[in-house]
DNA sequence: TACAATTTTTGACACAGTCCAAAATCAGGG
DNA sequence: CCCTGATTTTGGACTGTGTCAAAAATTGTA
């Protein structure tokens, strides 16, 4: 990948083909990386270690240097978002923009999407930002799962 | 430590002599663990190795193991905290209970606390717990620091 | 002080991920 | 179709963070 990209990827994108908004990204299409997104898409939350075996899968064969490469490029285009539980290597899934937080199962580290509760971008207003500039906020939810109760 | 912990730290302990504090919740003594204590409460957000560091100056030495040992202990009975920002290792805190937040600056990593926008224990209602029973919100905001604006 | 249980030390080890660098391959523009 | 730069592969070494297991030391208690 170029070292500086211009674009990011907006939700427009999201129904076109892989390779469309890879493209439309400034981002050369490769079977890898469309593959990894592919997957990404197919297994929201997967590691980069299942990344790799669904990709080769799918298309026979993949190096894991370009896989940890793709998947940090699809992230820095704003494709992928990378989120790292507590003992647990980095998931990855395609689901971006949306703000979207996490529920986390302290005994079997189970995993599940939860919509924000407050709204959309709502958490962004901490209550004293101590002069920052936020533009995420991460929330994690820990608990148990129903069958870890 | 004992396998089966039967108590855990309330608030009323913080002002207490850490050896007191540790007796009190059934922790034996000892100068790893005072010198941990200590290390973690003068430098908040401190991760396992700055701890490290911290206590062999103190205390001339200990085991990189104990320190994680004792780290998990602490955190067991309630006296220290854990958190996890990604890509960042763990960083521990002795303010606990008080379910604040953190703000991480993506440039350097500056980690900074914030008081919860909402009230006492209010994230802890996720918009659809599909089916967790939750006991923590961890929240972190992620931005630029005043420096690195 | 002596004993039993707990804790600490020690050294090896696991895991996720990065870095390297050269050679092979491929994508996109002309 | 050809070039050129971008990407991928290969294979290994290497790093940081954390864990395991057995031996040695220490704690609390009697
Ligand atoms: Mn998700
Ligand atoms: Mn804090
Ligand atoms: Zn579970
Ligand atoms: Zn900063």
């Amino acid at each position: 990948m170029s070292a500086h990209l211009a674009k990011v990827a907006n939700v427009e994108h999201s129904h076109s083909a892989p390779g469309e908004i890879l493209r439309s990204l400034g981002v050369q299409v490769t079977a890898q990386r469309v593959a990894v997104l592919d997957a990404v898409s197919a297994h929201p939350h997967a590691t980069a270690d299942q990344i790799l075996e669904s990709v080769r899968a799918s298309i026979g064969a993949i190096s894991r240097q370009s896989v940890y490469d793709t998947l940090g490029t699809l992230e820095q285009v704003g494709l992928v978002r990378r989120i790292q539980p507590t003992g647990s290597p980095a998931r990855f899934e395609n689901r971006v923009g949306d703000n979207h937080h996490h529920i986390i199962c302290r005994n079997c580290g189970a995993l599940s999407d939860v919509d924000c509760a407050v709204g959309e971008m709502p958490c962004l207003t901490a209550s004293d930002s101590h002069g920052y500039t936020i533009d995420e906020a991460e929330v994690a939810y820990w608990g148990l799962c129903p069958t870890c109760q």
